[in-house]
DNA sequence: GCCATCTTGTAAAACGTTTTACAAGATGTT
DNA sequence: AACATCTTGTAAAACGTTTTACAAGATGGC
């Protein structure tokens, strides 16, 4: 029954106009008489009316909806960057759509493509496999403003950044500090511009000390990270950058199960600072990002945008932070 | 500019009605001439138009999506769990609303709201604090169908469920098997019914030994578990069954960190099998439940349900297994 | 050659809001 | 007394679809 209530009702009840009930429903109703106002509003209350979100929508154009676009809902990193996007949305009233999109390109358009129907007021995208083709013929006819994150975009547009660049620089720092010479950096094949920034600020500053970092390849996973394990013995080095906390964590395991010591043979040092990191044994060495702040950021700038399209872009970059742990040691001096 | 472009366009280019443009795109034209469809997809493709989403749902009053209630987005269970929902929603072109409700009552109360006023299809809710309060006054006045999940509800409907009863009995026969006796199971204060089921289960195995397990309160996060260890020590058991994998995890740390080898003194137990406890030192015994298929489960019932509001309830009970790794091992006779 | 029946299409109502433009009465100003 | 200006309210258009009921012409049976 109260599925049913329309506003038609509730003017009738309050005995005034469907205009009127609007207005004073949606704040606008100032120059009603308090009384009015009141019987409007009593109307609603009892007869439990709520409005139709889509009768709304069609009129407004607005769904107060964001769309967000992750790569792996698994991966502690993007449900904190979730968690940022939903808390800063309610404070605008927008709900996240939150669509994992497992970085799978085809799937990745089918969503954006949805999302378009949808009429999301914006998207958040963070998934690797997104195409500028994807964005000029979905997004851009729709003027529909979007954030990349985590990767690079060469369309000008609002950003919020992560030094990266200063992450793997700090990470390089760390582990030269240490007395580490021969290291490697361990990276998916299709590394997004985010993580070649780290690659290049990690290798930049072994550059200054005359040294190369080795490059092993694998996909961002513990699985991936465990079974790359053995290529990383038989390199020789004596410390390891993961360029991600699940692969540094799968990694330690897979040394570990070859019988390699870390940090005692390898230092392994990774990168997100996810809560499992501070769990595993040894403690888990890696450069802090402001994940959840990122979200809280990236949903007000989107916001913004999408309250005033014609604003100038804004910019932001967030800082990281070294966290020393126990999966790093000073290079025992044996060569 | 192609964001603009109505049906009424479509049909003025393909110069034909606005009905028939709208039978023909929705798959319901195959009454009109071939030539007259193609005309119609031909100005479709060439104008680039989408349908309107609110206009198409305010006329069919559904909007194809599933409302989704989580406690804990961080929690690998529950991100394994809407992978699960995802998936088969789109095989029925669904599209799951996904939110984070952080265990508190009051944003769970917000949220389920928000789904029906967007006017969500159904809803999936697997969130502890959720009253029957909320359920009665918001969701069953709308007709809007829902999925309760790990929890009990009283009320009657479909339900997909874990056998939780079997999987504690599976924990304690697995821990008496290998000779303990004194046990302490750790849990939250407020338990769910699908944790007390997993709390009898334990407890019935082991009163068929005449033994009675001691209790830890602690809330479901790895921190929690880490702050337990210290009771656990003191508690001077040989084995723990902690509720789910995150607080085991945490423990597990806890213990290490004061002292106490895992498994040679005391041995440890999880519940959920998520992928991270096969990475921990030492690896994690646990119980595996199929958090996949029970999202896949759950998606296709309730969708169903949407379909058919008046088919007779469904009822699934999927199964639980006993994962044997390495922080379980037989107690040292000592005593 | 007349009537029934397909075939192919359309006009118009309906979905439930928001918003624009206007109206009637009350009040104030000179 | 005449006119402008508030105040309080409303009628109607608009948003972009889907669907129902109907219409005109073609076909066929007798």
């Amino acid at each position: 029954m109260a599925g049913k209530v329309t506003i038609r009702d509730v003017a009738a009840i309050a005995g005034v106009s469907v205009t009127t009930v609007s207005q004073i429903l949606n704040g606008k109703g100032e120059r009603f008489t308090p009384e009015t106002q009141e019987r409007v509003k009593q109307a609603q209350q009892n007869l439990g009316y709520v409005p139709n979100y889509n009768a709304r929508n069609l009129v407004s154009q607005s769904t107060r909806t964001i769309g967000v676009l992750v790569p792996d809902l698994s991966n502690a990193f993007f449900t904190s960057f979730i968690r940022g996007i939903q808390t800063r949305a309610k404070v605008d009233q927008f709900v996240p759509l939150i669509l994992e999109t497992n970085r799978n390109e085809e799937l990745e358009r089918d969503y954006v493509q949805e999302l378009v129907q949808r009429t999301a007021n914006g998207i958040i995208i963070s998934s690797a496999a997104i195409t500028s083709d994807t964005i000029d013929n979905l997004l851009k006819p729709n003027h529909i403003p979007y954030i990349l994150f985590d990767q690079n975009t060469l369309t000008s547009g609002d950003r919020v950044d992560i030094n990266e660049h200063e992450g793997g620089r700090l990470a390089a720092q760390h582990l030269i500090e240490l007395g580490h010479r021969q290291v490697a950096i361990m990276m998916p094949k299709q590394a997004t511009l985010n993580i070649q920034a780290r690659y290049t600020g990690f290798c930049a500053e072994f550059q200054k000390i005359g040294e190369l970092p080795k490059t092993v390849l694998s996909d961002m996973t513990p699985q991936a990270g465990y079974s790359a394990a053995d290529t990383v013995r038989k390199l020789g080095v004596s410390a390891v950058f993961a360029i991600n906390d699940e692969m540094a964590i799968g990694l330690m395991k897979g040394l570990k199960d070859a019988k390699v010591s870390v940090p005692e043979q390898v230092s392994v040092i990774g990168y997100d600072d996810v809560e499992m990191g501070a769990y595993v044994t040894p403690m888990l060495t890696t450069i802090h990002q402001p994940i959840y702040e990122m979200g809280v950021e990236a949903a007000k700038l989107l916001v913004d945008r999408i309250h005033q399209p014609d604003a100038p872009y804004e910019s932001l970059m967030l800082p990281v932070s070294l966290v020393v742990r126990q999966s790093t040691r000073r290079r025992e001096i044996s060569d």
